[in-house]
DNA sequence: TACAGTCTTATATAAGACAAAAGATACAAT
DNA sequence: ATTGTATCTTTTGTCTTATATAAGACTGTA
């Protein structure tokens, strides 16, 4: 990190954002499990040569997008289930325990893009695709089916079995295998009728209302990377709202 | 110095957060108007006794509430069109050319709260709760329709002729006509089926896929103040996914 | 054992110094 | 008169230091 002004002139990025930066990588890389606590702010500060008051803004960043978690007088953690669908405001996906999705593979093969299709990811018509598969289950039950596409070009060595070996954070398989570093994109939500493929899978009576949310997440300098569709099955509550009258 | 649970209890809120709940309430009350600057970070410091610091770490929980924004070098500015529907990370309501939504009024009624909505709401069984259904339009088109529900014991003097004053903002409303300060709250998404009554409102097919929107919204002690639903007809995206085989 | 103090270590808050960005102004060159 | 440029002022943005608060571990005592 960066440890005179010499260097910082040449970072031409504010000290909190490398941090943002560095930490990402590590929480990427590994360097500390699920739950697991982050040396101390006043610690990071020196490691990255910076003071607490900054690595705690850096910290701020990463909270605010459920990267990490904080205890006040305890430390700062490494948040659970950073998938695609799992990450940020999208409390669906946890039951009432708090438990985590599971994530099951249905499927990788090799497809060609579609017109519609290489547009969104700014490919030639009829370029090579990884489609992935992957049903999401709580509890055991099942509760969402999960599509990504991929450009083969950026993901030349993916495989069934590294895509098996996977827990759920696709973000640090695409980072450590394949160099590709991915930012989220918006997520939009949609309610579509269950077809007859998404019924057969989420074992749902056909035209059921599914939540469909599309993404689209692209990497650090804005090139799209990883087009994602999820099926959810739709939560209950206590009280059914409807229109009366 | 003497620490007891007595003087823990009269211990003030952190400086930031008062500063938070002030010019909140300054917004409320339209001391600036929508896209009017603020007076700037070290005025502001001056005027509720704090530095600049401190009012700037208040600010920062506005605008990521998107209620104000900031241009460096420039000022801070108070947002526009911060309806319920609206606020936060949601884009489902603009039309591509960014037009927000026109709220039409279709009722008020005084009705008695239900078991499980007097429990959300903390009431009592049957207490009186006004009913307020409201259609969406953007660019004329009907995209959505939302029902309120409000303890009419916390809005007493809640009539039609106030609610269609509303250009749209509930919060500024509850605020000046009620002195309810509202919060806002999650926002649960799902997918249903259009029943009757949502298929003649929003003029679609019976039994199709809607997104809903369900909300409580709190005041600033926790109270529970307004519970809204919304059910939202679905975009249609250029290119339309769905799961093959 | 149960409980109340205290120590340690962590995050949380606050203030102040300084940097960077965006307009505004002044003024010279054309 | 207009254009360009340097500089001044105001505003937000960054960073550090000092201190407060919270949580858990430890310790002594009834």
């Amino acid at each position: 990190m960066i440890k005179s002004a010499y260097m910082k002139k040449l970072a031409a990025q504010p000290l909190y954002k490398q941090v943002i930066r560095e930490v990402m990588a590590a929480v990427e890389a590994g360097e500390w499990q699920e739950d697991e606590s982050l040396p101390s702010e006043v610690e990071l500060g020196q490691r990255f040569g910076v003071s607490q008051g900054t690595v705690r803004k850096a910290l701020d960043v990463l909270v605010a997008d459920s990267i990490l978690y904080r205890r006040q007088g305890v430390g700062t953690f490494v948040a659970g289930m950073s998938d695609f669908l799992m990450r940020g405001r999208f409390a669906l996906l946890t039951d009432p325990k708090g438990e985590t999705a599971k994530i099951e593979l249905l499927g990788c093969v090799r497809i060609h893009a579609g017109e519609q299709l290489a547009e969104i990811l700014g490919l030639r018509r009829g370029a090579a695709l990884w489609q992935v598969r992957r049903l999401l289950r709580v509890s055991g039950q099942i509760v969402g089916l999960e599509e990504l596409l991929l450009p083969e070009a950026n993901f030349p060595e993916l495989e069934m079995r590294r895509i098996r070996e996977l827990k759920g954070n696709l973000r640090e398989l695409c980072w450590r295998d394949f160099g590709v570093r991915l930012q989220d994109g918006e997520t939009r939500y949609r309610a579509v009728s269950a077809g007859s493929a998404e019924a057969r899978l989420l074992q749902v009576e056909l035209n059921e209302p599914l939540l469909q949310l599309v993404r689209l997440a692209k990497d650090f300098s804005g090139k799209p990377q990883v087009w994602s569709v999820a099926w959810l099955k739709t939560e209950q509550l206590a009280f059914e709202p409807s229109v009366t009258g």
